[in-house]
DNA sequence: ACCTGAACACCGTTCAAGT
DNA sequence: ACCTGAACACCGTTCAAGT
């Protein structure tokens, strides 16, 4: 990697420019990445990246062919950084619940990134590594290819459903429907006219503090359990 | 709402211009939702809108604040098509059931849209209608404030999860990890290594087909015994 | 009151030209 | 082989000017 001929200057790889590593796909999806993390998926920009890189935006297209493809290698380094979890020898349920916890915890840290996975296929190696580990898994603990698959989808969609209420669900709504002036939008849900809306009001004070863990707990007990009784209760369909 | 003082020429308002309606809110939002369910919501611009009424892109700034005011009228539209049953003599489980799957179903229809939905809060009035409701028939049947919130969670995240993987699961998707040629993009998920992913490979036929309804039944209908089960086994924590 | 021409500060992407 | 200046066809948004 490093080349043997540059001899000095030890700090710096060669003459390219002073102090300025190559591009290369990862160094640009690793930028990418952490410029996300910290302004935001719209503020994404070829030309702000660049910047970032000590280079001109049209250079980047040397590496990648376009924004999605940035896009798509962003979204992969996410699934990267859930570490799946050896199989000691317990079993399927607890096993499955680590990693389902896993995948929370990495998604929720990077909510940022989250819309690009839930915008379209996500095709990267992590994912489909996470995606084998978990079908694997269950189809070792006796559940036919059909009752995996199924297993897999409801354990993704409640993964998935959970980290997007962190940030879909409305802890600050405006209490006026229509056309609303500026500051409306920090009038708490708690202030929706409890008339119209009595239940909602109710659990306001749940709704400001419930992104804990347990909540997710909550679903994901309800679904290995529910899975654990189908294979207990036959082969079968 | 029609100006009395019109005369002649039935079919158009006034004089504004020839045949063309006045600017509302809700105009904008209509010709807004409809042009991002033909062409996809990065298609959507101010100006291609604008066109779409007839008018120049500026004129949308007088009814509307801004981009993000357009695209939360749009998000909402999608909820205004759940219409929510009227609770009959049945349980609140059959009554979940239905309204879950009308919101599944209404998701499913627009999912150019629901990126928008997943992108921040929703407060639109017919989000929090269908909230409330929700909450209500959950808390008219025994459940506690608590387990409402919960249960309204757990489904939310289910329905949000399910509509999100018929297009974030990849049925088509690259075998070669690193960079790729361009035909790749449409070789199958069934012709990934078996070597290195035995079990995607198996259920691949199952995934090319599994949108079904019954698909999304096999999560609901745990998480609605599960809650049923919770609402037997004891009004406590 | 509502619409618009012109303008500003941006975008993603291409391509011929540089080294 | 890799980088870039200049250019193209777009963006969202503002503002003064029109009616």
């Amino acid at each position: 990697m490093v080349q043997p001929s540059t001899v000095g200057k030890p700090s710096t790889g060669g003459r390219r420019r002073p102090g300025r590593l190559p591009l290369t796909r990862d160094r640009i999806f690793r930028a990418a990445y952490i410029f996300v993390d910290d302004h935001g998926l719209r503020a994404l920009s070829m030309r702000k990246l660049a910047a970032e890189l000590g280079v001109e935006a049209m250079s980047l297209y040397n590496h990648i062919d376009n924004k999605d493809d940035i896009l798509a290698g962003i979204g992969d380094l996410v699934f990267a950084e859930i570490d799946i979890p050896k199989r000691a020898s317990e079993s399927w349920a607890p096993w499955t619940r680590r990693v389902a916890h896993a995948a929370r915890e990495a998604l929720s840290d990077h909510t940022n990134v989250v819309p690009i996975i839930l915008a379209g296929p996500n095709r990267g190696t992590a994912y489909l590594h996470l995606m084998e580990s978990m079908l694997g898994v269950m189809r070792d603990a006796g559940f036919d290819a059909n009752m995996a698959h199924r297993g897999w989808h409801t354990l993704v969609a409640h993964v998935l459903g959970y980290v997007l209420q962190q940030t879909a669900t409305p802890i600050l709504v405006s209490a006026s429907p229509g056309r609303s002036p500026a500051p409306t939008r920090s009038i708490a849900l708690a202030d929706l006219p409890g008339d119209d809306f009595p239940h909602i009001v109710e659990i306001a004070p749940l709704l400001a503090e419930c992104r804990t863990i347990d909540e997710f707990d909550f679903g994901l007990d309800m679904i290995l359990s529910g899975l654990q009784s189908k294979l207990d209760n036959g082969p079968g369909r």
